[in-house]
Order: C-alpha cells, then sequence, then structure tokens
DNA sequence: ACACTAAGAAACTCTTAGCTG
DNA sequence: CAGCTAAGAGTTTCTTAGTGT
C-alpha cells in the first residue's frame, strides 16, 4: 500500500476514481489496455505526478472508468462528485465487476 | 491565415477560445507568458494537435483565456459553449481588452 | 499482493529558421 | 501579418528490474 500523495488535478482524479472501483493500479492499467508488465508502474507514475499522461491514454483511462474525460479537469471536489455519479448512474451494471470480468476474460 | 483542422479536442477548444476573443496565435502565447519568440509556432501546434500541451501551461492558457482547465476536454459542443458564456459572464470587463491592455503594457 | 522508483532506452517537444498565403 | 513546419537540440516518458510494505 502507502499511497503517496498525487501531486496534480489530474493524478488526483485518477486515483480517486480508481479507489471507487476498489481496482489496484495494474488492474486499472489493464483495462486501459497497458500491457501487464508495466502497467502499474505506468499508473503509479500517473496518479502520483512524476508523468503526464497523452491524451490517447486519457481517453482510455476515462473509457475503463466510464468517466467523461473533462472529469479528470474538474477542480472542484463537489462538482467532480457530482459528474462521477450522473456518468455512472447512466450504466446498471456495477463496473468494478464489468471490469473484473474483462480482465479474467482474456 | 489558413487555419488547419485541430486533430484532438484539446486544440479544438484551444483555438476556439482563442478565436472567439480575436486573439492570434502569437498574442496568446504571450499572455500565457511564452517568450515572444516561440509564442506562434507552439501555440500553431497545440492547435493542430502536433503536440500536447503540458498541465503546467494548459493552466496558463486556461487563466489567459478566463476558463476552466475541464473545458478543454468537453467533448459536446453545446456544453462547451455554456460553459464558456458561464465563466466569463462573471467577469464585466471584455476580456480580449484586458490582454492585449497587458500585452502593450510590456 | 500492492505501490513505488532508478537508470538507460526510446519517444516526445522545443527552438530556430524559414516557408506559404 | 498570420499560420504552419523541418530538423537537430533538448527534455520527457517508457521499459526493465528491483525496493519496501
Amino acid at each position: 500500500m502507502t499511497e503517496k500523495c498525487p501531486a496534480n488535478i489530474y493524478g488526483r482524479r485518477l486515483r480517486e476514481a480508481r479507489n471507487s472501483y476498489g481496482l489496484s493500479q495494474e488492474k486499472l492499467g489493464i483495462a486501459a489496455r497497458l500491457d501487464q508488465s508495466v502497467a502499474g508502474s505506468r499508473v503509479s507514475r500517473y496518479e502520483t505526478g512524476k508523468h503526464e499522461v497523452k491524451l490517447g491514454l486519457q481517453k482510455l483511462f476515462a473509457k475503463a472508468l466510464a468517466l467523461p474525460l473533462k472529469y479528470f479537469y474538474i477542480e472542484d471536489d463537489e462538482e467532480a462528485r457530482l459528474i462521477a455519479e450522473a456518468s455512472r448512474s447512466d450504466k446498471p451494471v456495477k463496473l468494478k465487476e464489468a471490469i473484473e470480468r474483462k480482465l479474467k476474460g482474456k
């Protein structure tokens, strides 16, 4: 464990969203089509703000987490929470389970 | 002139916002604290999607244009327009003029 | 299992200078 | 003037391998 504090807004929201699904960094990375061998270390650096995320990968994270791109740049916590709820209420199925089902399917 | 088509959402919104103020690429770059010698060519590549913008500079663009960070990642045109209006209606002074005043002050 | 990191390899962006309408 | 781009210089990220909890 021992999570380090995110240093920018994107990393903060990414970690928030991942934790809300109870996913590990590696599993989130795999859900976003990163190779398993690098998924954990890359997500770690994105969350802590060591590296920035290219737009193509931002889209994959957004899709995997069922959130709009803009979510990761919303600075107000309350607004972010509302958007997250609204985005997910569209989907009746629990997404954590959907993601983990996909991962096992491979 | 001869504007090339933006290849991603960030570039599209950046150009939109810049045009709404009637600023040139060079002037926008200078307003975001880029050196005059590079301002035009860099903004050009950000808008056309050749290069991606680091978060630190995204914040400077957002501030110069009086828009929230998330604006540049809103995919729906109608929503983007609404946010732009709302963000600017806070400010009674016309921002194009404010920006150009700053530029001349140097 | 989970989160994180150093170091060299690989990929990207920046500056300069110059082109087109 | 306004927008765009090639190429080498400069900077960042990626992969690998490994640390510590």
